[in-house]
RNA sequence: GGCCCGGUAGUUCAGCUGGUUAGAACGCUAGCCUGUCACGCUAGAGGUCGACGGUUCGAGCCCGUUCCGGGUCGCCA
């Protein structure tokens, strides 16, 4: 191996064009492929921004010659020659209409032969290429990726500082307040038995930065929640965190959306009109079944109740008289595609998530196949039919339940479902805001109301009166930014009254010890004039994913871990020595089972 | 924790109803080749069929258990 000694790089490898015929130039970068044709050796020299050829023929010292035939697939060279017009140009690359003639060859780094090719879209197993991660990285897809996820955060910055925010980092070892997700412990040394927690959010300093009176506070958070995996989570993730002073709801849509415009025209070049949609949460409930709707099509739920009230379908029947809903989703045109044998897996689909089952109407050329039809006179079905603005060649897929949001819930579900199966187009970006959350989420397990959001979101205004007696009619100024049926962002506007505060806690529950205990810090730094704020957080890596249309987070992620919580390059977690135990007051219980 | 899918050469895959010595392509190694660019031609090396157990005269294939990966439900205030 040689060294670089006097060597400095003059050019990329991708960069250069016919242009830079007759410079001299100093390249450094990866051997893609070596091809020996006897008397002549050419070798494709790969760096981030792309491939150039190098050229060995009779005019090269042989020294050179015999170097570059022994050159092999991720050799890592420098390359020092002239630039010079190709007799044979390759139209298939940018700089196919030029070539390195050789003077200087220097081989700084040899290699073993890679597990997989470095090519892009590679068909290699992931976990192969999670191992050798370093290898998976070179290929020109992720270079991409993290070029564009790098471009991103910076556009994101320069965003928010021209806004007037700025970049405070918060602490990774804080307080555990247990609630909501796991969170990840990390144990003391100097105060045995006593853990810190890993962030989930900065939500509780980044309110402090508030009444510290910093006014506008943002940062690319790091965050941790010790959660199973999906291909759009992993246990640790970034945040862009931002928080306001003096604002309520519509301030920070604002300043949320005007971002959202700026990332995508100066990242994609793509424009997003201003203002977004908007849809409260229960009309998006009501129409998508879901309070993160892909709106790029229509498909929207339809309610039958009314329509099926007189018929004596047991499963409608039953479901209206104990409080519930019959709605459907009408598939325009799918009778082709949605045989008998698809809705049968359709209806498996509904069970998996709970349902107890699918009736049907699929109105093809020759009949309408129906799953409830003896139950049906003819104006009833007519009446059915109309309702779901159902014509030949539509299949109505229709769900009954006594509980109206397991209703919503499933065919929000399965309209997502029926999208994939009979490919209907999703094209370009549709963000739009939820609005209007519940403050309460009634548990059915323990019959209580639970808080659909952290304790320190504020009411609506006009909802505070009902807080301790009808849960139900609360909502929250919190919001969430949803794009293409993913939940981008989410935020609120915060409590800064102590005594609402110590209201909402009644009413989730904490006694005034266990509040004063866990957030007595906040409720604490209230009490020395808070100004009203709300912020939000939103989810880098599923922005990104978003904006390069990438199938899983870890696509835009450089080092993720997979399913089980592993990283599959560094093999960890991994057990630690009994020393580092016993300097942690820690001790392993083995389970057996 | 539940459900679904997958695991055969370095890689991607094929492998019939359970039946001879488990194949192909790419990659790799060696030789030849002066305009290739997925170079070409010739030859060669390369396998614990994820693991363990069972059924069988015989298992890559059937059964059970288990490990690993992916997706998803639960979970993610």
């Amino acid at each position: 191996m040689e060294t670089i000694k006097g060597l400095s790089r003059t050019h990329y490898c991708g960069d250069l064009r016919a242009e830079h015929v007759g410079a001299t130039v100093t390249l450094f970068g990866w051997v893609q492929r070596q091809r020996d044709l006897g008397q002549l050796i050419f070798v494709d020299l790969r760096d981030r921004t792309g491939i150039v050829q190098l050229a060995f023929d009779e005019t090269v010292d042989r020294a050179v010659f015999d170097k570059a035939f022994t050159v092999r697939s991720e050799y890592v060279l420098a390359a020092v020659g002239t630039v010079r017009e190709r007799t044979s140009k390759n139209k298939d690359i940018p700089t196919g209409d030029i070539e390195i003639a050789v003077t200087e060859l220097r081989i700084l780094g040899k290699a073993q032969t890679p597990p997989f090719e470095i090519v892009e879209n590679c068909k290699t197993d992931e976990l192969i290429r999670l191992k050798y991660r370093y290898l998976d990285l070179r290929r020109p897809d992720l270079q991409k990726n993290l070029l564009m996820r790098h471009r991103i955060t910076k556009v994101t910055r320069d965003y928010f500082d021209k806004h007037g925010f700025i970049e405070l980092e918060t602490p990774m070892l804080i307080k555990s307040t247990p609630e909501g997700a796991r969170d990840f412990l990390v144990p003391s040394r100097l105060h045995g038995g006593e853990f810190y927690a890993l962030p989930q959010s900065p939500q509780l300093y980044k309110q402090l930065s508030m009444v510290a009176g910093f006014d506008r506070y943002m940062q690319l958070a790091r965050c941790f929640r010790d959660e199973d995996l999906r291909a759009d989570r992993q246990p640790e993730f970034t945040q862009i965190d931002l928080e306001m002073s003096f604002v309520d709801v519509e301030d920070v849509l604002a300043i949320g959306e005007g971002y959202m415009q700026t990332v995508f025209k100066e990242v994609l070049n793509v424009d997003i009109p201003l203002p977004l949609p908007r849809l409260t949460y229960t009309d998006a409930m009501e129409r998508y079944g879901s309070d993160k709707p892909d709106v790029r099509f229509g498909m929207e739920l339809i309610d039958l109740s009314e329509a099926v009230a007189d018929t004596e379908f047991v499963v409608f029947k039953s479901a209206l008289e104990n409080g519930g809903t019959v709605r459907c989703i009408n598939a325009k045109g799918a009778a082709d595609k949605l045989t008998r044998k698809e809705i049968d897996k359709l209806t498996e689909f509904v069970r998996g998530i709970g349902a107890k089952g699918l009736a049907y109407v699929r109105w093809t050329a020759d009949n309408r196949a129906c799953s409830f039809a003896k139950f049906m006179t003819d104006e009833q079905m007519e009446r059915l039919l109309s309702v779901a603005g159902a014509e030949q060649g539509d299949v109505v897929l229709i769900v009954a339940d006594p509980i109206k949001k397991h209703v919503l819930t499933t065919l929000g579900a399965l309209r997502l479902e029926v999208a994939e199966r009979i490919g209907i187009e999703r094209n370009g970006y549709a963000p739009l805001w939820i609005t209007e959350f519940p403050f309460f989420e009634y548990n059915e397990e323990t019959a209580q109301w639970d808080a659909m959001h952290h304790p320190f979101t504020s009411p609506l205004d006009e909802c505070i009166p009902y807080l301790e007696s009808d849960p139900d009619k609360v909502f929250a100024k919190a919001y969430d930014l949803v794009l293409n049926g993913i939940e981008l962002a989410s935020g609120s506007i915060r409590i800064t009254d102590p005594a609402l505060q110590a209201t909402m806690f009644k009413a989730l529950g904490l006694s005034d010890e266990e509040a004063e205990e866990k957030f007595g810090f906040l409720t604490g730094a209230f009490c020395y004039g808070a100004p009203p704020h709300g912020g939000m957080g939103i989810g880098l890596d599923r922005l990104v994913m978003q904006m390069l249309g990438a199938p899983t987070l870890r696509d835009v992620i450089a080092f993720p871990k997979v399913q089980n919580m592993t990283e599959p390059m560094t093999d960890c977690p991994s057990a630690v020595d009994d020393v580092q135990l016993a300097e942690l007051s820690l001790s392993i219980v083995k389970t057996e089972d």
